[in-house]
DNA sequence: AAAAAAG
């Protein structure tokens, strides 16, 4: 791939556009008369705005001070255009730079722990010291632990003693395990005073769990409630991008072995009272087909592989099931903390959530975490988060504050583990979500770091839950590590992506695309306030794409891993606010992102991976809601030819009569069949059911464990 | 080949 050239050719060709070339520098966007358009007389693409009218409507933006947009937090267009423009460069600096100084100190997470609340224990242990009626004697093990500073072996060892202590018996049922925490729970009554400070106040939006084992669900806390479900009269703040109507013609498939009845409404029985009224609070009322089947299944302790686009309620799907039974249940028997070790090192303490989350992305994991928050909602459970490029000491004193459900993403927990702060040992709650992502070259050897090289329960006492709207066939077969006698669903079309995304693939060279790009922005109707997220390769084409955007008088952000944590969240919260209605993004934004009103999708340059396709044009079309993608193919992309049509196929999508063509000169191209996963097909089902061909040993193929 | 995830 001749990349470097390429670059190097846009950056003429933006100069040849006349966006530098005038005397005053100022963009003349609105003159400016698209190449392909005049050399080439037809192309695939859409004809609906001639020249003279994109034009029009161009110089039209430029003056009628109506687009009053801004490029993250910048207000800019009014009516010197020449002296505003300038104004905008500078402010730009400036803003990066105050943005990087902010940076180095607090982040959000460390800011709302009011200094007044930075009380010291949050229950851990209590202060009589009657915690030495714990039992056994693991106390005095773990403390010697902490002592040496927890090596492996250590871990390991206390790991098993845990297990046997707080579980009890390996062959109990799971009602068993949660009786006998619920007994032991007095004995250190950890969980009884965490609503209160140590000033006797109440830590408000906290409940608690008492000695003898009910949950004390907090007071109402009106501030708080706006705060996570947002005012009633506010739309913005409604949950919106759900489609009901739609939801019965989404087909769920389940497989595996007695596959728990599903549940069609929110009712108490399976799950806790206290939950409904959170659920009620978000406004949600009827379970979506994802956890129309995800509740029963959680509920009666299975592990499951669920396939479904998210926006399809899939953070839900495990937030709720999970945060039910942790309500119905309580906390953990075993000590968190053993006795005696207050003095002198109370800034060590170590936290022991229930259940952990990994996601992919920072900003997937930060919205889990916002999620959970709502859900936990005056009950015993606290919801943390952590992820790199954010502040370490925020994270660290929410996590003294307790912890009991964590959201993370895989470097910032193996750092936290490091240092000791955080244990695994009783986790009986594991979410993987994206969970293709997690297990792929990337990712995996962090995840089997975590999952089997801490000191997290073995599969077998804990239940483990995997989502992604992709599922390849050999992802599933490496997932087999981490699960016992799962559920698989696939809920939605079996390629995927569903009907309600109308795509779009047009041909266009590398050197058109800008200009492509530009008409297909120019003829959108701006009444619509719909967003539109443009895909890329490389972080450095995010950034110049989103300048040489801004710089034609788009109201353009950009989001790429080499932004710094603090510019990627501002630019995804512009974005998701509207003030900046177009994103230019890498891969990062490709997954899980829950981006109401995004309306179109443009693949500028198509991945080459046919999953990454899948996930991206899934940020539009949300919850049966409809939704427009757009992609440039050119020869660069014929390696997911082949997918691409099943793809559209299968989306009863128009497949344009040149993609045909190419996916037969690309035919066979006596390389390996695109990652060796067998033909392609059989992505989303599940494979013990539809196994194919190339089983690999051990395991036979269909139906067991 | 690139991106993401720890500094």
């Amino acid at each position: 791939m001749s990349n470097g050239k390429n670059g190097q050719r846009l950056d003429e060709q933006s100069a040849n556009l006349g966006t530098r070339d005038t005397p005053s520098g100022r963009p003349s966007a609105g003159r400016y008369v698209p190449p392909h358009m005049r050399n080439r007389s037809t192309e695939t693409k859409d004809t609906s705005s001639s020249n003279t009218s994109t034009d029009q409507r161009s110089g039209d933006r430029n003056r009628d001070g109506g687009n009053s947009w801004a490029s993250d937090d910048n207000s800019w267009g009014k009516e010197d255009d020449r002296q505003d423009r300038r104004d905008y460069r500078r402010d730009d600096r400036r803003d990066d730079a105050r943005s990087n100084r902010n940076d180095t100190y607090s982040s959000e997470a460390a800011e709302d722990v009011s200094p007044l609340q930075n009380r010291r224990p949050n229950g851990w242990h209590n202060r009589n010291g009657s915690t030495s009626a714990i039992g056994w004697d693991s106390g005095k093990r773990t403390t010697r632990n902490e002592q040496w500073g927890g090596s492996r072996s250590d871990l390991i060892f206390s790991t098993s003693h845990n297990r046997s202590g707080g579980w009890s018996d390996r062959a109990s049922s799971q009602t068993d395990r949660w009786n006998s925490a619920r007994s032991r729970n007095s004995a250190y009554g950890s969980y009884s005073n965490r609503g209160i400070d140590e000033f006797g106040r109440k830590d408000e939006g906290y409940g608690s769990w008492s000695v003898d084992g009910t949950h004390i669900i907090a007071a109402k806390n009106s501030r708080l409630e706006r705060d996570l479900f947002g005012c009633p009269d506010d739309p913005d703040r409604q949950h919106t991008g759900i489609n009901f109507e739609k939801y019965d013609d989404i087909p769920v498939e389940a497989s595996g072995n007695n596959v728990p009845q599903c549940v069609e409404a929110f009712t108490n029985p399976p799950l806790d009272a206290h939950l409904l009224t959170n659920i009620d609070l978000a406004r949600y009322t009827t379970p979506t087909p994802v956890q129309k089947y995800s509740i029963p299944i959680v509920a009666s302790g299975r592990d499951l592989m669920a396939c479904a686009q998210t926006g399809s309620g899939k953070t839900g799907g495990f937030l709720f099931p999970i945060l039910s039974e942790l309500f119905k249940h309580g906390p953990p028997s075993t000590p968190p903390e053993p006795a005696g070790y207050s003095r002198g090192m109370a800034r060590t303490r170590k936290a022991y959530p229930s259940g952990l989350i990994l996601a992919p992305t920072r900003e997937l994991a930060s919205q889990i975490y916002e999620e959970a928050r709502k859900f936990a909602y005056r009950s015993w459970v606290r919801p943390c988060v952590v992820y790199g490029g954010a502040d370490i000491y925020g994270q660290l004193r929410n996590l003294e504050r307790g912890c009991d459900l964590l959201t993370a993403t895989p470097g910032r927990l193996v750092d936290l583990i490091e240092r000791g702060r955080v244990s695994l040992s009783l986790i009986r709650y594991l979410v993987l979500d994206e969970a293709d992502r997690m297990l792929d070259m990337g990712f995996e050897p962090q995840i089997r770091r975590i999952v089997e090289g801490e000191d997290m329960p073995d599969v077998h006492q804990r239940q483990t839950l995997m989502f992604s709207a992709t599922f390849p066939r050999d992802i599933q077969i490496l997932a087999r590590d981490f699960l016992k006698d799962y559920v698989f669903l696939s809920v939605g079309r079996v390629g995927s992506t569903s009907e309600n995304i109308t795509q779009k693939i047009e041909y266009v060279e590398d050197e058109d695309k800008r200009s492509v790009l530009l008409d297909i922005l120019h003829s959108q109707p701006e009444t619509e306030r719909g967003l539109t997220l443009i895909f890329v390769e490389t972080k450095r084409m995010a950034d110049m794409l989103s300048a040489f955007l801004i710089q034609h008088n788009f109201p353009a952000t950009s989001i790429h891993g080499d932004r710094s944590q603090k510019e990627r969240e501002r630019a995804l919260d512009s974005f998701r606010s509207a003030r900046t209605t177009i994103m230019v993004a890498t891969a990062v934004a490709a997954r899980g992102l829950d981006i109401p009103n995004v309306t179109h999708v443009i693949n500028f340059d198509l991945p080459t991976d046919i999953d990454d396709y899948v996930h991206r044009i899934g940020r539009t079309g949300r919850a049966g809601n409809v939704g427009l993608s757009t992609a440039f193919f050119n020869r660069g992309n014929k390696g997911i030819v082949k997918y691409l049509i099943d793809l559209l196929k299968e989306a009863n999508q128009e497949i344009p009569s040149w993609l045909e063509t190419v996916a037969r000169e690309a035919a066979v191209p006596a390389g390996r069949p695109y990652k060796g996963r067998g033909g392609g097909r059989g992505q989303n089902r599940d494979y013990r059911k539809f196994g194919g061909s190339s089983e690999r040993g051990g395991q036979g193929s269909a139906g067991n464990e």
